[in-house]
DNA sequence: TAACATAGAATGAGCGTTCGATCTAGAATA
DNA sequence: TATTCTAGATCGAACGCTCATTCTATGTTA
């Protein structure tokens, strides 16, 4: 058969998809400042610079916009999971990793929207759901990690063991996210320093 | 002058009491489930058992609601504080109502409503304040507690780093709230166990 | 011209809040 | 004690508004 023009249909894909970017980014900025419930379609659709009912041309409804930023927030963790799972010296990718880590998650913007996205996760099946799968995902690439990590120095863990040292790890790295609202003024270098021992501490820690 | 009847005003006065406090569980349930946007006052008044309208004689409007439910969740927390720095071996103590502690954060009903706080906090100037004071004075109780704790085991930290432990050591309890959110099927006991190490780890870090 | 992008009005539901009407229980009075 | 008075408790309807979503009409472009 023959090849269908592919210029057009570049062109108006690329163009639909930064449409969709368009809205998406006017979403996250409405679900940080409002969350999903204040913010309401007219006023994101009015940072989109488009009319409230042409934006239902690209999403089917609010909840897909939702789970579409959802999604798009936990693809960054996915791919920071799975760069350090890639990394050669993985002891010290992990931990010099943590510092850029550590501040990314005390951005309070950033934060804000984090949090949100959990709240909504639970008490709204779809967002938990895709909250869920993420993690999951995170928390095997971090088994893996830890556990060569930990193999190298000696330990033989138990995956249970291991799975519990992954949940350490990630309160604490989460709890960022809930410290920086409720503590805006805490020095975020030297908070940055601290988890970093904290982190050495847990990766020494008797299976 | 005279003394006025007593029994009225008191039978009043906890009557009204009462009334409130049976708004503020609906109010809770509903925040819980539904968040403080999605919960309308007309299901808080359907479950406290009274019509919608009747909720004005006891609160101005929905946000004096929602700021009763926040100062109430963060009263038992500075309790929590201020009886851990009461403890006669601090050390001890604070380890072991660590393990109480973790599994008070890793239940999920109560999770959901503490992370919701955080979230409101994040675009809500009047939650924030309350959230912020309350913290404030956690962090302050809980900085007495740990300097205690690392002089008698002979280190003598600068304030900076011990507000930097301090906010460690919130981290790694906040965090569990969204732990349990994200990871529902993690094991509470095991978990409490390696916070524990954690903590122990914590307060003979470096100076 | 055909197909799609877009706007903006329309819709119906639900929201927070107000308000006037009743009900009720205890105080005052006879 | 019996009756009236009264102030607060309570209800439910009503208000004005905003919401998510749909629909129709009008550009726009290939």
């Amino acid at each position: 058969m023959p090849i269908t023009d592919p210029t057009p249909h570049n062109t108006e894909a690329s163009r639909a998809a930064a449409r969709r970017q368009q809205i998406l980014a006017a979403a996250a900025q409405c679900f940080r400042e409002h969350g999903f419930h204040g913010a309401s379609i007219a006023r994101i659709s009015k940072i989109a610079g488009m009319s409230a009912g042409h934006i239902y041309h690209y999403f089917e409804n609010k909840e897909a916009i939702i789970g579409a930023i959802v999604a798009q927030d936990l693809e960054t963790l996915l791919t920071l999971t799975a760069e350090l799972r890639a990394a050669c010296n993985v002891r010290n990718a992990l931990i010099e990793r943590a510092a850029e880590g550590v501040l990314d998650q005390l951005d309070p913007a950033s934060a804000a929207l984090k949090v949100e996205i959990v709240a909504e996760a639970a008490r709204n099946p779809h967002v938990a759901r895709i909250v869920r799968e993420a993690d999951a995902t995170c928390r095997r690439e971090l088994m893996v990690t830890i556990h060569a990590i930990r193999s190298a120095a000696g330990h033989d863990d138990t995956p249970a063991a291991t799975a519990d040292m992954v949940e350490v790890l990630a309160s604490l790295f989460e709890g960022l996210l809930l410290r920086t609202i409720r503590n805006p003024d805490l020095d975020r270098r030297r908070v940055a320093q601290r988890i970093q021992l904290a982190i050495n501490d847990l990766l020494d820690q008797p299976g």
